[in-house]
DNA sequence: CAGGCGAAGGAAAGGGCTTTCCTTGTAGCC
DNA sequence: GGCTACAAGGAAAGCCCTTTCCTTCGCCTG
C-alpha cells in the first residue's frame, strides 16, 4: 500500500507539500510541484489512509446510528432522513444493527466511541429494563462527557435531545376511528411490552377506549414479536380465545400484515368479518389487500431532526421535539357487521 | 478523552501493560497489576480509539459491502447472510449504499480502500457500461494489488471471485412457467437495461420464448426503474400498448407489486384476467392479493458464499460460484382466459 | 545597501496505540 | 556460590498522517 511519503519521494517533495495538496490546503503551492505530486498520487494509486487522517485531524466528520434493523422499513425511512441530512453536512454515517438486543446495543456506543463519532444517534426504541437504562446511560454519559453528542428517538429516559413520535396520540386516533365505529370486541396484537414504543402505543388504545365507554381487557391484547410472523400468531392466539373479535389493532405494519395472512387463512375476510388496522404506514399497507388503514409518522423527517439536534451545538437543557401522528384511512377497516 | 497513557499513567504501570491487559495478549501480567489497570479503566471510562488500533495494527479486520440499497429486501438478505459470516469470523462489516449510482460506487471502493478494509464486496448488479467498468477495474486492481481480496455478486467482468444468481436460468424457468401455460401476449416489466440483472434475466425469457415458439417482441418490454412505481408505470405503457396481454413478467418483487397496482386500478383482476408473476421471492411476495409466482434465489446464501470467498486464501484463477434458481408457484400465474 | 516582508517549501512534533526488544529480578541447578 | 533460565514489566520504535512553526529566498522600501 504506498503511503504519504512514497507519494513525497517519487515526487521528490516533503510529506507536508503532498499533504497539502491532497488535501487542498489553502496554503498556495506552485503548480509545478502540484503538477509532480498528482502524478505520483496517479502513478501509485495513492489514497490516504483515512485511520491515520482521523488521528491526525483533530475535527470528528462521522456520526453513528443505532437502529433495530435497517431493513425493517421503519428504520429505513428514519435512516434516509438521517443520511440526507448527514450528507449534506458533510457527514459521514455509520448504521448498526442491534436486532434488539440491548447487550448489542451497549457494545456499539462502545465501538461508536471507539471510532471516535462526533454524534450517537439512538432510533431505536426504548426498553422497560432499569438495569439496562442504567447502564446504557452510564455508557452515554461517558460519552458526552468528552464532548460526544447524543440524540435518541423515541422515550429513553437518556439526558439528551429527543425526537418523539407520537405513539401515545397515534395509539389514541387509531383506537378512536375504531372504537367510534362501534366495535365492541377488539383486539390488539402487540410487540413485546418492554419496549416503550408498545406501551406507549398501548397507553394511547386505553385512552381512546376509556373516551368511547370501552375496554381494553389484557386477555384480548396478545405479545408477539415485533414481525409479520409474530402478529400471525399473535392474531391466531386472539381469535382462539375469542372467535367473536370484529377488529384487530395491529401495533405495526408489518404485524398487521401478519394478521391479515391468519385472517385469510382462517377464511375470514377483511373488512367485512374482520376490520384490521396497523401503524407506521409503510410502504407496502398500500399494496396489501385490503389496503391498510394506519397510522403514519413521518419517519423521514423524525430522522432529520434526530441528526440535526445532534449536530447543533448542545443546549443547557435537553430539546424535545414532537413528530406528530396522522391516520390514513384506506380500506381495512369498516364498522362491525350488524348482529 | 482519556488514552492509553492516561490509564498508564492512573494505574502506575507502562503503556505496554495496560495495552496488553486491554488486549488480552498472552503475555503473562501479575494479577495485582492486572487488577490496578482494570479499575483505572473502568474509572476513567477508558475506550480504546479505534483509529489508532488500526493504525498500529498490521492485520485488518473489517470488510466493506457495496449495494445498491440496503433497505432493499433483495439487498438486505444478501447483507443478512454476510454479516452472519461476518460475526463467525470476527470481522466487521461497513455497509455503503451506491443506490445505483455508478460514480458514487467508485467513490466507495475509493472510501474503503482508504478504511484499510480486507475485502471489499460488490452486492450491487453490474452495467453495461465498459468506461465504468474499465474504470472500477482499474481501481479494484490496485486495491487488490496491495494484497486487498475482492468478490462480486453477478457478472461484473471483473477479475475477481464472483458468486452469480442464476439470473438468466431463473428468467428461463419463470418464462417456461408462463409459456407452457398458453400465454401469447405477454409483456414485461423490465428494470433499466444497462443492469446485466436486466439482460441476464431477460436472456432468459427469450431462451424460453425460443422453446416454445413464441417471442418477445420490443413494444412487450417496457423499461422503468426497479422499483414498485416503476413497475406499475411500466404495466401501465403495456397496457396501453396492447390490451389483449394475459401476462406480465416483471424482473423483480417489487415491480410486480406495481403492477398489481395498477391492474387493480384498471379493473382487471390477477390472474383470471392477467397473470403477473415476479422475480427474487422477496418476503412480501407470499402476503399481497394474490400471492405472488415468483422465482426463488438463495440471497443470504449468496451473501455469505460471497463473504466467504473474498476471506479464504485467493486461487490463482478467479473461482465462479452459481446460485441456481427455483420457481415459487403460488397464486398470481395461472392460464389465460379462453378466447 | 540594510532592513523588512511575503511567498513557498520543509522539518518535526504530535495523535494513540501495538509490539519487539531489553532490563531486571528471581528461582533452579550443579 | 556462580551460573543459566525464565518470568514480568518497561522503553521505544514504529504505523501514516496533519499542522505548526521555521527556513530560505527574492523583492521592495527608505
Amino acid at each position: 500500500m504506498a503511503t504519504l511519503a512514497d507519494v513525497a519521494r517519487r515526487a521528490g517533495v516533503s510529506a507536508a507539500t503532498v499533504s497539502r495538496i491532497v488535501n487542498g490546503s489553502p496554503k498556495i503551492v506552485s503548480d509545478e510541484l502540484r503538477e509532480r505530486v498528482l502524478r505520483a498520487v496517479q502513478e501509485l494509486q495513492y489514497v490516504p489512509n483515512a485511520h491515520a487522517q482521523l488521528l491526525a485531524r483533530s475535527h470528528r466528520t462521522t456520526v453513528g446510528v443505532i437502529v433495530h434493523d435497517v431493513s425493517d422499513p421503519y428504520f429505513a425511512e428514519i435512516t434516509r432522513g438521517l443520511q440526507r441530512v448527514a450528507s449534506e453536512q458533510g457527514r459521514l454515517v455509520i448504521i448498526c444493527n442491534s436486532y434488539r438486543d440491548p447487550d448489542r446495543e451497549l457494545e456499539y456506543v462502545e465501538l461508536l466511541r471507539a471510532h471516535q463519532v462526533e454524534a450517537i444517534i439512538l432510533a431505536g426504541s426504548g426498553y422497560h429494563d432499569p438495569a439496562f437504562t442504567k447502564s446504557l446511560n452510564a455508557k452515554l454519559a461517558a460519552y458526552m462527557a468528552t464532548g460526544g453528542r447524543v440524540s435518541v428517538v423515541g422515550r429513553h429516559k437518556l439526558a439528551g435531545d429527543a425526537v418523539m413520535p407520537a405513539n401515545e396520540e397515534g395509539g389514541y386516533l387509531i383506537g378512536s376511528a375504531v372504537f367510534s365505529l362501534g366495535h365492541r370486541h377488539v383486539g390488539v396484537v402487540a410487540a413485546p411490552r418492554q419496549l416503550t414504543t408498545t406501551t406507549d402505543r398501548l397507553a394511547g388504545l386505553r385512552r381512546a377506549a376509556r373516551d368511547h365507554r370501552r375496554s381494553l381487557p389484557a386477555r384480548r391484547i396478545a405479545y408477539a414479536e415485533f414481525d409479520r410472523d409474530g402478529g400471525a400468531a399473535a392474531t391466531a392466539a386472539l381469535l382462539d380465545a375469542d372467535p367473536k373479535l370484529t377488529a384487530i389493532v395491529a401495533l405495526n405494519d408489518s404485524m398487521a400484515i401478519g394478521a391479515l395472512s391468519t385472517l385469510r387463512d382462517r377464511g375470514l375476510s377483511v373488512p367485512s368479518d374482520v376490520s384490521v388496522v396497523g401503524f407506521d404506514d409503510m410502504p407496502i399497507a398500500r399494496d396489501v389487500t385490503p389496503r391498510l388503514t394506519t397510522v403514519r409518522l413521518p419517519l423521514v423527517e423524525i430522522g432529520a431532526r434526530a441528526i440535526t439536534l445532534a449536530l447543533e451545538a448542545p443546549q443547557h437543557s435537553p430539546r424535545v421535539e414532537e413528530a406528530a401522528a396522522e391516520v390514513i384511512h384506506r380500506e381495512s377497516l369498516a364498522a362491525p357487521r350488524a348482529e
